[in-house]
DNA sequence: GAGTAATGATACCACATCAGTATCATTTGT
DNA sequence: ACAAATGATACTGATGTGGTATCATTACTC
């Protein structure tokens, strides 16, 4: 055999790398949000975050600016300023994130729209991944950073 | 103002288009296979399939012969071929389909990885993650091609 | 008031995925 | 031989992911 293997190839259609439900930015986003919450009416800088998360800086900054933009943060400017928690730790859930930086959630979006649904109408399809959506929905909601401190 | 509205620009995050947990390929795939249900034991070929779901005929063609590698179908070559269902109908799920055209499912990936879990170890956000997963897992394994037809 | 330490606002980039398109090769019924 | 079907690959444009890099602004301290 040739020391360079060959592709297998099979299109643009190549298996890939799976089914992610959270960006790294949300995952980000409740690290530092949990962390925030340790550190109770605290004012916590970037480089803070930095050192005990080891998220690289300049992003971490651009996400807790949006955090800020959100009103999930108050922000302090200038010297000795930072990031205070805006809202109380339950009422910030992993689907709140979630939604501010991969947008809406919503699993659904039907398939086989209005084209060829085998049983138009009362379309047992559309009604399970509905089911599953809500209980996703709902689970998510439950995460907030108080109930992982 | 200008007539030219300027953008509102948040850097690269701004909100995307949401999450979406089944592509296009699973969801036409789904569509071809129901409809080869319908037909059963008929050999069903591209331009068949074309015609009834109004799917551009190249991309099917391509999630067919996809199908037929997996070993979801069967398929005859030359004049007269097409396409056959290669397994029972309840053995074809959308679980399973997700998995060929959009890779593992797998919602978890560990948040938090070693790094800066509150509570490491019996990690709360983990165990929540998990039950959702499995949840998911379970509903859209029962989702199969026989259940909606 | 100058310096400095923090955030605010944008612009940019490499890479992967998504949703296809385009060709050419091979097989097979007539 | 020809036509009709699939098989195998290569390619493309738009979008999302995961960042980096600048410059502007604010505010505390000296
Ligand atoms: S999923 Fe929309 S009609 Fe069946
Ligand atoms: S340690 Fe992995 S999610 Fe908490």
């Amino acid at each position: 055999m040739n020391p360079a293997l060959p592709k297998v190839g099979r299109g643009s259609l190549e298996r890939k790398g799976g089914v992610k439900l959270i960006t790294r930015d949300t995952d980000y986003a409740l690290r530092a949000l949990c962390f925030m919450l340790g550190r109770k009416n605290e004012i916590v800088n970037v480089g803070d975050l930095v050192k005990e998360l080891k998220i690289p800086k300049p992003f971490l900054r651009k996400i807790l600016q949006i955090l800020h933009k959100e009103g999930v943060l108050v922000a302090y400017k200038g010297r000795g300023g930072g990031f205070l928690l805006a809202r109380s730790a339950e009422s910030i859930s992993l689907l709140g994130l979630m939604e501010i930086f991969q947008g809406k959630f919503r699993l659904n979006e039907c398939l086989f729209k209005k084209v060829v649904c085998p049983n138009i109408k009362r379309c047992a399809l559309k009604k399970k991944i509905d089911k599953i959506e809500q209980y996703v929905l709902k689970e998510l909601r439950l995460v907030t950073i108080a109930s992982l401190f």
